[in-house]
DNA sequence: GTCTATACTTCGATAGAC
DNA sequence: GTCTATCGAAGTATAGAC
């Protein structure tokens, strides 16, 4: 999936490379597409555990931060997303895992936000955290790219203001963060 | 290509769409990856010139904003997107474009905000324009789940910003964009 | 330019033996 | 649970007539 695309996973690879036969791949899944959302579902699963101890951090903040801008390949991402486009169930079953990950990061970074006296009126909590997962997403796009224009002060500036409200991040999260790579919902 | 993906874009449909023989597809075009490029290089093309104009509208950072909020077609940049993981060529073609896509942005935009008297040490203008586009794709993609979770107070925390620069919006910038869809590279 | 005809590969999915 | 065997459809690409 990673290397070729979602669409070059056919059930006749799969079976080879699980070294089984075709007709025991449809023996677990019916069809390839139920084979992509028990794919999904496992590794969402783990993303999620993975926010929710980024999350509980102290720094909820810089937890986030790096969990997205360290911790989650975008090319997984990236298939998931062009399959949902083209399949209902798919497009479903991330929508809810989407609205899981969000109520989570709404949860947590809304009281540590108000917590460090920012106005929600001017910076709304979900805002920050929509902010931050677009534009950790782009500069990881565009690093797949060898793009690079504006990455080193793009990150410095949200560093900057990570730290005028969490102060400088606390060794750990990023060793955590990239141990593997997760899904970036 | 939007409706099913790159993938299912072969040569028998595309001769089947155009209603002409397979064997005149590969006479136009060599393989179907030159097919693709051709494709790319028209759409992005014309989303140059676009942009072009956006940007040389007296509020450049309305024009830049409401082509890629309103003007742009995440499905396509999507799936070209998808495409480029897979195929080391369309993937240079597509940093290329990209390349040239920013240098204009960040010529027209940083005249503008040094102009407004906006500090390009706190502010620079290659990282506004990253934010914004990173941004503005996830805001796209995510409504493509059905997803708005802090859309809407993003949407207005943005445009607060850019009227404290550039005053309210001139109509026909959403006029302008909205006639046909773009890239957003 | 545009076509017919064809070679060869791979696909999703199923029936039925063990 | 795991396999063999098979169906019909669709894929990329090419040779060569017109």
């Amino acid at each position: 999936m990673l290397e070729e695309g979602y669409a070059a996973v056919s059930s006749r690879r799969v079976a080879a490379e699980a070294g089984v036969n075709v007709a025991l791949v449809y023996y677990y899944f019916a069809t390839m597409d139920e084979l992509f959302l028990a794919l999904f579902r496992r590794g969402a699963q783990r993303s999620l555990e993975r926010q929710a101890i980024a999350l509980s951090s102290p720094q909820p903040l810089w937890g986030l931060w790096d969990l997205t801008h360290h911790g989650s390949d975008p090319a997984v991402t990236m298939e998931f997303i062009a399959l949902a486009n083209h399949r209902k169930e798919i497009r479903a079953e991330i929508a809810e895992y989407s609205r899981k990950f969000r109520a989570l990061q709404l949860e947590k970074l809304s009281a540590a936000l108000e917590h460090y006296g920012v106005d929600p009126e001017l910076w709304p909590a979900s805002s920050i955290i929509l902010m931050m997962a677009g534009i950790s997403r782009f500069l990881l796009i565009e690093e797949a790219f060898e793009l690079d224009t504006g990455h080193k002060e793009t990150v410095e500036l949200i560093e900057r203001h990570i730290t005028a409200l969490e102060g400088p991040r606390q060794p750990g999260h990023v060793e955590f963060v990239s141990q593997h790579a997760s899904m970036n919902f």
